[in-house]
RNA sequence: CGGGGUGUAGCUCAGCUUGGCUAGAGCGCCUGGUUUGGGACCAGGAGGUCGUAGGUUCGAAUCCUGUCACCCCGACCA
């Protein structure tokens, strides 16, 4: 392409609203520019790097098996309410009412479309297993967008569904897109590192999470001092802390501490650590009430209590329900003398680890001291679970192995959802046996711009973005340094050569400086550049230079073409064959 | 949703505290000239209902009220 007749409008000055490298650079290099709060335009060079990511998930996915298709973006609200996601989505899920009064969705995944055609469509186990694909816009009406595409509304997905008639064969598949989707992330030139993690909003059992690390990522990742396992720290499992030597204390004592109904307060007023505080967290399920208890330095994993509840979802509770059921006001709750008004109480392992603690007192404005678990409240009993129920922290080991923490870009995740979208749409077919069975499925998505955001974040300088071959808009760029014939005839006769030789290639034709093409060069990312400068050409040579390298080189003339192509496909291998 | 902040030229911002001539700078853009290997220089020029609605005032970018948009922090209250 010729850069004088393509938009892309770099801009020296950092935008005022972009954070994060990623942000500042996707707007700074021309790829992007923002609409509204959480969606973005894709300009020319950033809509090629789109296209090229999705043409890498695309191969990778056909060549697991999976068929690409595409689904409508907009969707029946009463497919939604027949799994109940339109409730489990909340306020994320973009509605709208069409004319007719029908309510319809902006789909920000596709479980209930592909469960629906999966039931009409699938009927024997001849056509099993079947994996099926789109590359599409997902919409969430995201509560606070940020970090430019990273957290978006509208963003890519590509997300797969596949089915199966029993477990072996869903764990086959969902194994086929785990290495795919190690392909992918290979081929795209990004590091990435597996977690274990909780399926979440999708339902289901097993799943793993591809994650970028990086500074700026949302997500953390726990890892054991070894290295060998790793988990999203919503799945991150800790060992028990030692129990505490027992200490002599007196009875539990009121305290009074006006308005200190936060921890920090709390322990200001009292003057002990946060570490000496029992946190009393009140979940409703349904109508069921629920304490859990953590010391007031730790918190609470809510995907580790929906586990220990058998799935079941459950949310903090109204502060109406804290009123009625600890007669204080919210920050006094404590589990003296509450644990057999709930139904259900999880303490935490390090809770019970204590010797003594302090807690609210259910009455406003008081805490009560010398608090011994299992003497005061109990530890044990029909409703009493002591159990793993915190987020992992500095200084946690697991198995004995010390964890470590670092953070990361989630751009991909796999998992088995069992049989819960086909129950409840009727997706069933008959068996070798003739007997009717519901199919089980795996879904399997990747979120395209995300991984363009990782690569930027984890491949940059002073000078802009420093892109591997297969995700940069273009391969190569030819930069004529000069307005002279001599110079603009070899450039464009080298620009030929590499089209002709299938190349993605740019030439800077723009009546501009050197400096300001080489900045331009730079700011996009191009893994190589050609230069055709006076003196140079002067001696039949062509200056040679690639991003991510410091020094030049130079090329003969009359080969350079030949070998710049040489050179490109070689650096394209080295990400395909890595995957081997 | 709660808290904080910002809206002035295409972009980055100054001006607002203490109201007062025709609202400014740098970058970008247009014209002419000189330049041409790391974001050039000179001269000339275009471009703004100061987010928006209302109020106070002789007079509002500036003060007051509403509203909208955008950004940041938090949303797990213990």
């Amino acid at each position: 392409m010729r850069y004088s007749q393509t938009l892309i409008p770099t801009v020296k000055e950092v935008p005022a609203d972009a954070e994060i490298i990623s942000h500042q650079l996707m707007l700074r290099a021309g790829l992007m520019r923002k609409l509204a709060s959480g969606t973005y335009i894709y300009l020319p060079a950033g809509y090629r790097m789109i296209r090229k990511v999705e043409q890498i998930v695309r191969e990778e996915m056909d060549r697991a098996g999976a068929q690409e298709m595409l689904m409508p973006m907009i969707q029946p609200l009463d497919l939604w309410q027949k799994t109940g996601r339109d409730v489990d989505y909340g306020e994320t899920l973009g509605q709208f009412t069409d004319r007719h009064g029908r309510g319809n969705v902006l789909s920000p995944t596709a479980e209930e479309g592909f469960t629906f055609l999966g039931s009409n469509e699938i009927n024997s186990y001849k056509q099993l297993p079947m994996n099926l694909y789109q590359i599409n816009t997902k919409y969430r009406d995201e509560f606070r967008p940020r970090f430019g595409v990273l957290r978006s509304r509208e963003f890519i997905m590509k997300d797969a569904y596949s089915f199966h008639l029993d477990e072996d064969s869903l764990h086959g598949t969902y194994m086929d897109m785990y290495n795919a989707y190690c392909r992918v992330f290979e081929r795209c030139g990004v590091e990435y590192v597996i977690v274990l993690a909780e399926s979440g909003e999708m339902g289901g059992s097993g799943s793993h999470q591809f994650t970028v690390p990086c500074e700026n990522g949302e997500d953390v990742i726990v890892y054991t001092a070894d290295d060998k396992e790793a988990w999203n720290i919503e799945k991150a499992p800790v060992d028990a802390l030692a129990k505490q030597p027992a200490v002599e204390v007196g009875p539990v004592e009121d305290f009074h501490t006006p308005r200190a109904g936060k921890i920090e307060d709390a322990c200001a007023c009292m003057k002990v650590t946060p570490d000496q505080l029992i946190k009393t967290l009140i979940y409703k399920s349904g109508d069921e009430l629920i304490l859990a208890l953590v010391r007031g330095d730790h918190e609470a994993n809510p995907e580790k209590l929906t586990r220990l509840m058998d799935g079941a979802r459950m949310d903090m509770a109204e502060e109406a329900d804290v009123v009625e059921l600890t007669g204080a006001a919210v920050g006094f709750a404590g589990p003296v003398g509450l644990c057999d008004k709930v139904s259900k109480v999880f303490v935490d392992h390090a809770v019970a680890a204590m010797a003594v603690g302090a807690t609210g007192a259910n009455k406003t404005d008081y805490h009560i001291m010398n608090v011994v678990p299992g003497r005061d409240f109990p530890l044990e009993g029909d409703t009493i679970q002591v159990a793993d129920i915190r987020n992992a922290v500095d200084g946690d080991t697991y198995d004995g192995k010390t964890l470590l923490f670092k953070r990361g870009i989630e751009v991909g995740q796999v998992f088995k959802l069992g049989d819960k979208y086909s129950k409840k749409l009727g997706a069933n077919c008959l068996g070798e046996d003739g007997k009717q069975r519901d199919l089980l499925m795996g879904c399997y998505g990747i979120g395209i711009n995300r991984i363009i955001a990782s690569a930027i974040e984890n491949g940059h300088d002073d000078n802009g973005m420093i892109l591997p071959i297969s995700v940069a808009p273009w391969e190569v760029i030819v930069t004529p340094a000069g307005k002279e014939d001599e110079i603009v005839e070899a450039a464009e006769k080298i620009y030929q050569q590499l089209l002709a030789a299938g190349v993605e290639v740019l030439i800077d034709d723009r009546n501009a400086r050197g400096g300001v093409k080489f900045k331009d060069a730079d700011l996009l990312g191009i893994p190589i550049r050609v230069t055709i400068g006076k003196k140079s050409l002067a001696e039949g040579q062509v200056e040679f230079k690639l991003r991510s390298e410091p020094d030049r080189d130079t090329l003969p003339l009359e080969t350079a073409a030949e070998q710049v192509a040489k050179m490109v496909a070689d650096m394209k291998a080295k990400l395909n064959t890595e995957t081997a």
